[in-house]
DNA sequence: CGGGGATTTGAGCGCATTCAAACGCAGTGG
DNA sequence: CCACTGCGTTTGAATGCGCTCAAATCCCCG
């Protein structure tokens, strides 16, 4: 699929759900009030559309960031594979389960940390599932805009740009706009860990 | 269960999903940094455990805030049972995905609401989780100290008790130490609603 | 080469935090 | 019965982080 592309909206009906074979993505929200949050940036292994089958309606919108591949599973048959297949089925708890716990971490984030903190988190969170364990000096291209960081990680786009600009001056990382590499992992990682 | 004993507590196995009968109970994590952040707060009807799925041992404490019962299912047997029944196991997705959704709305809540409309927001899913649909005028007890429900929103204790009593002056909610009553939810929804 | 969105940077402000003190209440022991 | 202790709550004052508003620059893309 093409960048921009919307895999599934919100108050789609749950036809399929899908698995990334690669590409990046923003899963996101739209509240009563009109505004917008980003709620996930998910990328390859990952799957999407769990979200609508509490309800049989997806609760979020999919964006692919760039051209992206997915595999798509009919809920239907998906449901019926599982049912005969022990293995498959414990696995796919464990997906879920995992997105539950992915989320709470993310909880913890919001309600604990300094927007240095935060943007520190987000960093060290993407370059692992981007490059596998934090390669230090790896490079790696961010898909979204400043505004969309700020939206997930419950700050301004200023805000942002400034701490990004910031953790570059200390020499934590490199930053040229959407190209940035990993220099210093175990600082960040102290940040993030590192209460308000 | 008594009040204050935990039901498990993080790292344990996962022996058991659990569902809740009666009882408030809070659900929270500690991070490395040895700070606790509050999670959730379940109460009747609830599954309590689905975090232990995904590594076979739990990622949060749960504890009882008051005197509780809830019925334990052995995983392995759980697991079992699904296997060959497919409206259960449909079911049970359908529970672990409103999990799913549910965290969702609290990443918008601390993501993009002020102090006011956090406090709001909690007091209204509280209300509608434990007396059914705000019926205003209703009583309930609050089980939890301002420094865990504080946790939970991402604010401090002060914060939420300057909050709860500016409220009060403004007559959309009674508050008497623990006990609570919500006044003027329609109020207290805009609130719950609007931007930062 | 021009246009428009994205990004960076600056200045001032406001909300939530931090620090601090006083109060209420339950449990305990003299 | 009352002082004492510990914990939870309330309230006040001052600080500071992140937001708002604003302008300049960069870069992608047509």
């Amino acid at each position: 699929m093409a960048r921009g592309e919307a895999l599934f909206r919100q108050g789609d009906r749950l036809a399929a759900l899908y698995q990334v074979r690669s590409g990046q993505f923003k899963s996101g929200h739209s509240d009563p009030g009109g505004r917008y949050q980003v709620t996930a940036f998910p990328t390859v292994g990952e799957w999407l559309g769990l979200d609508g089958i509490g309800t049989d309606r997806h609760c979020f919108d999919v964006v692919a960031l760039e051209s992206a591949v997915v595999v798509p599973w009919c809920y239907d048959q998906w449901m019926h594979r599982l049912n005969g297949d022990a293995t498959l089925q414990h696995d796919f708890h464990q997906t879920m389960s995992r997105e539950i716990v992915r989320n709470q971490a993310l909880l913890l984030l919001l309600g604990t940390l300094t927007a240095e903190g935060r943007v520190a988190a987000f960093v060290l969170d993407l370059s692992d599932r981007l490059c596998g364990s934090g390669q230090p000096g790896l490079s790696l291209v961010l898909r979204m805009t400043r505004n969309e960081i700020g939206s997930y990680l419950g700050l301004t786009l200023e805000t942002v740009s400034r701490t990004l600009s910031k953790l570059q001056s200390e020499g934590l990382l490199g930053i040229d706009c959407r190209r940035l590499q990993v220099l210093d992992a175990p600082a960040l990682r102290r940040m993030a860990h590192r209460a308000a």
